[in-house]
DNA sequence: TCTGGGGTCCTAGGACCC
DNA sequence: TCTGGGGTCCTAGGACCC
């Protein structure tokens, strides 16, 4: 095989990247501190009663044909013997912080994809004289060491890289050297290269596209028809001219968000505002850890059918708590749902965070409020919100202290108890009802 | 009781301004 | 009475990623 070997007696002029991915991380965790599972199916996910989906199969499970992203109810009877367990994110999260310190030994150019994903950066240079498939061979066996195992690609490119890594899996380490781009892509299916999904994929093949080499080569109108003004940039990527930097630096949030699909359909306002009340607290609570504050506020609803409607309005100023969040959003479900609809997922989201801009209580902001909201609701006189936007930064800051304290669950609204035993929401992520 | 959750980015249409 | 575009902001929907 011309890309694969380890040689590293072959020189590596100019850049080099690798991707290094942490193989079924999740199920990996989930073995190494449970040594009665290794060896065994795993599969990290939802409940295959409750509209879960898998989240992470162990290879062991992988053999029946489980994957991500698959209904968690398919997957059980794929393999119904299979360990269950809804996941411990915590301490992924600690586990990838502890790998991502190995990479940063490595290089200080550290792109994190996601929190079993990242790009680094080792290109040859007057520091760093090492060869690149040697940092990654030390990159995996000091991973190894913590109990999970990694697969690498090696590339001259993200592009490169990115696909490398999938190439052998796991354990993986696969090396495409300078000047084999080009011979490497092109053989390959298009839904190989990142941002070719299902449907770009099903355009390509109508259109007798079906490999990276064909896409380089196709018309003009047939790539801007399926990537717009990124057109130009595909094709590039599948001749393995991607000049993307690995960039260390983390883009600011844009948006937080929190939904939730019902274990059974939702066919009341009450039970939709209970779930909307929950999902806003959450979404709330985030942005106040992050100190962010946003301006609009978007309501998503997905119904019966697996169509999908969403509205969102402005609000006039920014917020971080859910008692401003919550009366907009009761309003927003009468535009979303009428009597008779069923609805399986609800989510709100917060956007429109201006920069340094989270909001702490000040006594003229509320007059603000109180000013802008009469201009907006000639009726807002004759029905006063339950809480004013001050008192609800008082009431939220102090839940904050409740639940840094007791754990997310000591706090529950009145609406939220009502759902507890109907969702598959938020009990279901925290390490606390495990 | 097949098909999650948390994100980013792009597009298209309408409002509005000059 | 009939009529242009360019720019920007907002909104809704959808593709895609892990």
């Amino acid at each position: 095989m011309p890309f694969e070997g380890t040689n590293q007696h072959r020189p590596w002029p100019g850049p080099a990247v690798l991707l290094v991915d942490l193989d079924a991380f999740f199920a990996s965790v989930e073995q190494l501190d449970h040594p009665a599972w290794r060896g065994k199916p795993v599969i990290v996910g939802g409940d295959p009663d409750k509209r879960g989906v898998v989240s992470t199969a162990s290879y062991e499970a992988r053999v029946y044909g489980v994957r991500s992203a698959m209904p968690a109810a398919t997957a059980k009877q794929l393999c119904p013997h299979a360990i269950w367990t809804h996941g411990h994110f915590d301490r992924y999260k600690a586990m990838s912080r502890a790998i991502m310190g190995i990479l940063l030994d490595e290089s200080p150019l550290l792109q994190q994809v996601s929190i079993d994903e990242a790009f680094l950066d080792v290109s040859p240079n007057a520091v760093n004289t090492e060869h690149p498939v040697a940092i990654a061979q030390r990159i995996q066996s000091r991973v190894k060491e913590l109990g999970v195992t990694c697969s690498i690609g090696v590339g001259t490119s993200k592009t490169i890289a990115k696909i490398a890594s999938d190439m052998d899996k796991p354990q993986g380490l696969t090396v495409v050297y300078p000047g084999r781009e080009r011979d490497f892509l092109s053989p390959l299916p298009v839904r190989t290269m990142s941002g070719v999904g299902a449907r770009a994929e099903e355009m390509l093949h109508r259109h007798g596209v079906s490999t990276l080499g064909e896409m380089a080569s196709a018309p003009e109108r047939l790539l801007k028809a399926i990537w717009g003004k990124n057109a130009d940039m595909m094709r590039s990527r599948c001749l393995g001219l991607d000049m993307t930097p690995v960039s260390a630096e983390s883009d600011p949030v844009k948006s937080v968000s929190s939904e939730m699909t019902a274990s059974s359909d939702l066919r009341s306002f009450d039970s939709i505002a209970a779930a909307v009340d929950t999902m806003a607290a959450k979404v709330a609570r985030r942005l106040r850890k992050k100190e962010l504050a946003g301006r609009t506020l978007a309501l998503r609803m997905r119904y019966s059918d697996r169509s999908t409607r969403s509205v969102q309005r402005k609000l006039p100023r920014p917020e971080d708590n859910e008692f401003a969040f919550i009366p907009l959003l009761h309003e927003m479900i009468d535009e979303l749902w009428k009597p008779g609809m069923a609805v399986r997922l609800v989510g709100v989201a917060v956007t429109g965070f201006e920069e340094d801009e989270h909001v702490q209580g000040s006594l003229f902001d509320s007059e603000d409020f109180a000013a802008e909201d009469k201009g907006k609701h000639p009726h807002a006189e004759a029905k006063p919100p339950a809480i004013d936007a001050d008192h609800g930064r008082k009431l939220s800051r102090a839940t904050d202290i409740v639940k840094d304290r007791f754990g997310e669950s000591a706090v529950f609204y009145g609406r939220e108890l009502q759902v507890k035993d109907n969702t598959t929401g938020t009990a279901a992520k925290n390490p606390a009802d495990y």
